[in-house]
Formats: C-alpha cells, structure tokens, sequence
DNA sequence: GTCTATATGGGGATAGAC
DNA sequence: GTCTATCCCCATATAGAC
C-alpha cells in the first residue's frame, strides 16, 4: 500500500512527464493519484515544491546508479582508461532504465528529466544546471583521460549535444515510429540504447579540427579517419 | 511601420520561445506587442491559432531555406553524392541563422522549434510531424545516397538524435557557458554550426554494427543481442 | 492526516461602443 | 480595426471542521 504522498508523487512525474509542468494542473494530480486536492498542499508546500520534491528524488535515484555505473567500470579497467563507449552508457542507460530492475517510477522519470533539460528557464533550472556541474566534473575528467586528443572545448560541445540528443530521445522516442513509417521501434530499449551510444561516441569521437571545411564544395578529401 | 498583427506575431513568437507556450499568457503578449488585449482575437480566433499561424509562417520561411541550400547542393555535386556536411549544413544553417541576414526573428524562431520539437504532445503536433515527413522524405534519399552503406533504420535513427542535438542547442545554448565555466561560448554561431555538425556527421557516420559490447559489468543480465 | 468549502486571482474569450 | 468592460471558468492555495 502507498502512502497518499508517494501516490501524489508517483502521478505528478506521470503527468508532469506527458503533459509538461504548466499544462498539469493540480486537480488533475490528485485526481489520478485518488486523493484529495488539499493533500497536495499539506504534504508539498506548492506546486513548485512538489515538482522540486519529485525531481529531486528522481536525480538522486538517477546519479546514484550512473556513480555505480562509473564505479565499476573504473575499477574494471583500473589504471587503464574506461573506453567512452562504457563511460557513455553509464551515463545513458539508467535514464532508459534497460533492465526495468528498477521501480517502474524510472522510464517515466527519464521523461521528465527530458522535458527539464528542454526548459532551461523552467521552474527549477537551478537545480539542473548544479546537478549538471557536479556530475560533469565527474564526467569531464573520465572522458579527457579517455579521449585526450579531443580539446577540452570540444568535449564540452559533444557532451552538450550529447545531452540533448538523449533529452530528445527521452521525450520523443514515440515519434520515431511515424516518422519512419515502423522502420524503427521505439519501444525496443535495447536496440534505442545502442543505436544512442553509437551515436554519441562517434560524436565524441569526431576528429578535432573535425575536416570539415565551410567554404565551398566539400572538400573533405583529407578526412583523416577518428578511429 | 509594422502592422498590429504582425506586432502580435512578432511578440509571441519571442515570448512563447522564451517561456514556453502554455507559460505566455495574451496579456503578456499584448503589453509586450503594445496593442489591445482583444485584438488578438479578432486578428487570430485563439491563442492556439495564433501559435499555429506563427509555427506556419516560421517553417514555410525555414524550409524555403534549407531546400534552396539542398538545391544548390546538389546542382553543385549533380550525379555524385552530397557529402554529408553539405547535407547536414542544408537543414542547420537555417536555424541558427548564422549569417544573420534574414529578417531578425529567425534566431528566435529557432528557439520556438526547438521547444516544438521538445513537446510532442503540445499543441501542433500535427503541423511538426506532418513537416518533418514531408521534409525527411528529401532528407531521407540525399542521404542514402551519400551514406549507401548505413541501414535505412540507422539512418532514420540517427536523423532523429540528431535532430535532438540540434534542439537542445537551439533552446538552452546559453547553458554551456555556465556549464563550461566560459570554456565554450554560445554566442559564437559559427563556431556553434561547426562543431554540431561536425557532431552530427560522425554521428551518422557510426560504423553500422557500432561494436559496442553491452555485456559484462553492468551485469544486465540475459541479454539477447539487439541485432 | 484528510476532508469540504472557499478565498483569490489569472486565464481565454466576447459583447458592443466608438 | 480598435477599445473598454465583463463573462466565466479554472487555477493555486488556505481555513477550519472532522
């Protein structure tokens, strides 16, 4: 049995996550959890607090295991670098919650985190850009070790497209099967995480003065390989 | 002298891109735009049409661009394949305006896509996903020309992490100077354009099979391989 | 802790004078 | 086409009984 706070905040990541915070009203909360419009107000304080409550919980569940993730890969690879395809994944996957090991609050969670990234101005972008700082310094230094021939500046650039290439993902995987006429499927996880993480480290990857000439025709004849 | 209509389009767009549709009110629009309140809906019936009317006038403006850049692209190359900068430069450009040389609400228009694309279930989804076919249909075959050797669902896939990147570059560009700690500028466009399709290219570039191993240290248990 | 009832304000939209 | 005034709904938040 759930407790009518958890059951507040198990609907509100559910709708804030489909609908967006400002589209979601509050009746529309208790409503779905089945509890009483007032309880919102006596447990949370405002709707600003509940979301900063939920989202708060949800990246502390999240960084917890992407830090585990890290953790192991690092030991594993001990002194040697962790290859950028292990150090993406850890960064991926909890968000796409593969192994649906977690409780189910995840997939929904990694949607909301989507739509925050998105919404820089929004409601609590305080909280994402230092969540975004301390988990960078952790980030930065495992990737410069493994990829030093990126310049710092460029690596900075990738993880940001990086980011939003799996905010995107997160958000609007569901749009990919009209696009694509059912070429692709979304709701494959596995297959989404692996096509992500190819993309991203090949991004990564890219050669630094990257080849790419923006005068005129092409040129891209001296493409030294990345790999 | 700019019209009453189109001072409301022009205020809109710039609020809605900013803040989000849902979080502009009209009288936001209007105080900003120094016209009456009512005259928005005498000039558009709703909040929704105006949004609509302004997407509309956006995109027609956009993609007129990006096939004029495709066009002469492909006159330039004629029976050989573009090479994917060009392509991927076709679709970018326009949306960053670098060149600055279209009318000024570009830039802004922009941002306002970025939140569309961000927001699946707002209020136009049927006008994104409608363009996005229509537009990833000429999209879709200049690229398999140029890369035969990636699956159609690569293709498709990667056109959509893409299109996150560049999203998330749109609406919260500002983020990477406080991110980077000034390492990196976002008023820079062109080097912005640079280093995102640089990106983007490797990205789509990604040996097919990817070699990435998923096994081992994550313990995700009973994998069966994705391919 | 949970409920009903209500305060208070802002939102989109319209009527109708000018 | 533009204005004022207003309708009406729905939002968040709170007061106070149980």
């Amino acid at each position: 049995m759930t407790s009518t706070k958890d059951s507040i905040l198990n609907s509100a990541e559910k709708l804030f996550a489909e609908r967006g915070y400002e589209a979601t009203s509050l009746r529309a909360i208790t409503t779905a959890a089945g509890v009483n419009l007032a309880a919102v107000n006596y447990h949370f304080q405002s709707k600003n607090q509940l979301l900063r409550a939920l989202f708060t919980r949800g990246m502390q569940r999240l960084n917890r295991q992407r830090m585990a993730l890290l953790d192991s890969y690092e030991a594993e690879y001990r002194e040697k670098s962790v290859p950028p395809e292990k150090l993406v994944r850890a960064l991926i996957e909890p968000m796409l919650d593969v192994t649906g090991n977690h409780s189910k609050g995840s997939k929904v969670f990694g949607m909301l985190l989507g739509r925050m990234y998105a919404s820089p101005q929004g409601p609590l972008a305080d909280i994402l850009v230092s969540d975004i700082e301390k988990f960078s310094e952790r980030f930065k230094s495992a990737l410069r070790r493994t990829l030093p021939e990126i310049p710092l500046e460029d690596l900075f650039w990738r993880s940001f497209f990086a980011i939003g290439a799996t905010a995107h993902t997160l958000i609007s995987s569901q749009l990919i099967g009209i696009i694509s006429h059912g070429v692709c499927n979304p709701d494959d996880r596995e297959a989404v995480i692996e096509k992500l993480t190819a993309f991203i480290v090949a991004g990564l990857k890219a050669p630094a003065g990257s080849g790419i000439k923006r005068e005129k025709a092409g040129q891209t004849g001296k493409n030294r390989r990345g790999r």
